[in-house]
DNA sequence: ACTTATAAATTGGTTAACCAGATTAAAATC
DNA sequence: GATTTTAATCTGGTTAACCAATTTATAAGT
């Protein structure tokens, strides 16, 4: 088990090294938005790494948007300039791993706003969606079992609704983390669970009517407690 | 051109697929959080793929933490039950690429927070990074050179020093294409960038004084063009 | 000299064989 | 019969050879 995390990290270490001799290079070479990088197996015999690990390394960079791979063709600079190029790259690889602070206070300010999208937007479909998640979670609850997954994907209901693919996708990605910390830390207790029926009612309620101050509101008291504990923890 | 993006829109469609199975898989063989998928080896021929295909969505649906990898072991369902599992693989599959709109609309969101977090949170060295990102945005617009790189750099340093890692990550992945569309539709022209300079020092200010209501004001007002333009586009 | 046709080299992507560690089954020992 | 040893198998990860499309270089044709 020690053994699998170190060459997880070896492999981290390695990648973030490559990255970082990717930034180098587009510095050293003035490569402009569009050129070319030098070729996968170049890189890997200049970095001494295998091509693998430069494919990883590109790959992530693909994914930041800074690199863009065409087949047969090459590995391309993203359109925006050395600059922000620079910039990007030094703070992707001094990004963190994310904390349950950081998450839940990430999660409440997503929701606030996807709430009041989905109030404004929703259509009936969507509406429908919501209400099969609500039923589903006050099933549960009222059976005394344990409900957390259906209450977050009442949330991820909302987030559809919301209209914005982004903030849904961001919703997406940090949700099964709130989870399994939620059920690490025993946030909801069933006691909770009760009073969280009646607030996803009210929240629905608001969204139903297209209200999205109420729906906002509605949410806000749905996470006073969650906000409380919160800002309680350490890390 | 025209046949790379067929065969990458293939390749998705195919990944998609295989996303959808294994989530019917997990289903069908009631997977519990912890227990072991079939080996890729299986699974490539069940679904009558490549391996290197079946490793693929394995990887996007660890992204997502829904599996999780371990070398010489096997591929593990998270600590997230079935019911969220479904919901969420059905989520992903339907996710929309993000727009323009949806971009801008996200990230205005994130900065008002960011923003007032890095007035709470902002270490001296927090401080000292935004300036020197102020100071080169300063520059090359006095010079009368296009500064879009330099502005989204000096947001991106108030995003680091918000102290949210996950804000932060967010803040990273949507820049670049911020930037792209940016460059595409012509949004910041250079009598903006004069008028930029002033709200950018005025944001720098509040967040040196550790004034969190100010700083969020401020980021508001530098958002108000921005804002217009938002919900002026049509998609 | 210029365009077209052809061939060689280069590209990212794919794949089948291989690797080391982990797991399981069988065998040996007491 | 229970415990330890050993061997065989299975796992995700890695790699070197291969692929098809592209790009560049060369040759041919006019």
């Amino acid at each position: 088990m020690k053994l699998e995390v170190a060459t997880k990290i070896d492999s981290l270490d390695t990648q973030k090294m490559i990255i970082s001799k990717i930034g180098e290079l587009i510095n050293f070479k003035n490569l402009e938005p569009g050129d070319k990088l030098p070729s996968e197996r170049m890189l890997s015999e200049k970095f001494e790494v295998t091509r693998s690990n430069v494919r990883g390394a590109i790959q992530k960079l693909e994914f930041y948007g800074l690199l863009e791979s065409i087949p047969q063709s090459g590995t391309f600079v993203a359109n925006i300039g050395v600059i922000a190029m620079n910039g990007m790259i030094e703070d992707i690889l001094k990004l963190e791993e994310p904390n349950f602070k950081s998450l839940v206070e990430t999660r409440i300010l997503l929701e606030l706003k996807t709430v009041r999208l989905a109030s404004l937007r929703r259509t009936d479909d969507d509406l429908k969606r919501i209400k099969e998640a609500l039923d589903a979670y006050t099933k549960k609850v009222l059976k005394g079992e344990d409900a957390v997954q259906e209450d977050l994907l009442f949330h991820l209901a909302l987030a559809k609704a919301s209209g914005n693919s982004t903030l849904n996708n961001f919703m997406l990605i940090i949700t099964p983390e709130i989870i399994t910390n939620f059920e690490k830390y025993h946030v909801c207790d069933k006691s909770l669970a009760r009073q969280g029926i009646e607030e996803h009612n009210a929240i629905f309620d608001a969204v139903k009517k297209q209200d999205p101050k109420l729906a906002k509101q509605k949410m806000k008291e749905h996470f006073n407690v969650l906000y409380q504990y919160c800002y309680n923890i350490k890390k």
